[in-house]
DNA sequence: ATGCAAATGATAATCGTTCTTATTTGCGTT
DNA sequence: AACGCAAATAAGAACGATTATCATTTGCAT
């Protein structure tokens, strides 16, 4: 689906340290992960990127539209594939597991409150932090 | 309305630093301030406190319930005075100024959704970020 | 194959925040 | 009012995430 041709779209030579970017992002279990996730990927599958280039090419995705950012919790920037429409987070904190979700209602919602305040919105973040249920967490009874 | 005895109550002795950065929030035109903001502030006003202690301070006061702790885009904290009820923020992207809304349906809502996904709800965040149409604001037309 | 702008990697620098430690302060007790 | 001591402070070192610098390398049009 990403083929090269999406970086010289974005205006971006096509290079390894962007290529494999990319392509860990299309191929990890997690859709979301944070510059330093990124880079011991990298380290761990072989391949030698600097980290400076890792969050710079980050960056470039995400104003080339490929990648979101998302700020959650803690301060650290993590990313996502940007792909089909808009969404909200539901944040794990025991395991740190992220589950999307979209509810009309809620952003038909923010508009309404939005306008009536006499902002325009650009854009928005629902993040809720909450307890799974996963096998996996931590913090399961 | 916030007098010493809102710290002792909260296990804090009653300290001219806490006293001070308590006052501020209480007085300053602004509802919401990082620590860098408070820091600032005090200095201006002639008053000798360390950073190191603003953050310390703003911590405990998180923690006591006096404070809430935000964090907008860009990664650093911001706090406000912890009085009445929950609300969420709409943040200008050209001034920085925020504004407070609090909208039922959007709560419902987030409950519904987070049980159907299976989760259980500790904390959330909602942050609009928009276009004001206040006078100061730079980006006005 | 050649040239050069663009991209990279290593590392220094920066920013917000926390930690460390010696000094000072609040406050209950004489 | 002075004493004592735990708690709090100030200054600066340390830290983690991110960005900037700059010499070297690479993609790619010629």
């Amino acid at each position: 689906m990403h083929q090269p041709d999406h970086l010289k779209n974005a205006g971006l030579k096509s290079t390894l340290p962007r290529l494999k970017v990319l392509d860990l992002f299309e191929n990890s279990e997690e859709r979301h992960l944070s510059a330093e996730d990124v880079y011991k990927q990298l380290l761990t599958s072989g391949e030698d990127v600097g980290l400076a280039t890792v969050y710079r090419v980050l960056t470039q995705f995400e104003q080339a539209g490929l990648l979101v950012r998302h700020h959650f919790e803690g301060g650290k920037s993590v990313f996502e594939l940007k792909q089909g429409e808009h969404h909200d987070h539901i944040v794990c904190m025991q395991c740190g597991h992220v589950e999307e979700f979209y509810d009309a209602a809620i952003e038909t919602r923010q508009e309404k409150v939005a306008t009536e305040l006499g902002f325009a919105i650009r854009d928005h973040s629902l993040h809720i932090y909450a307890d799974c249920t996963r096998k996996k967490c931590p913090h399961r009874r």
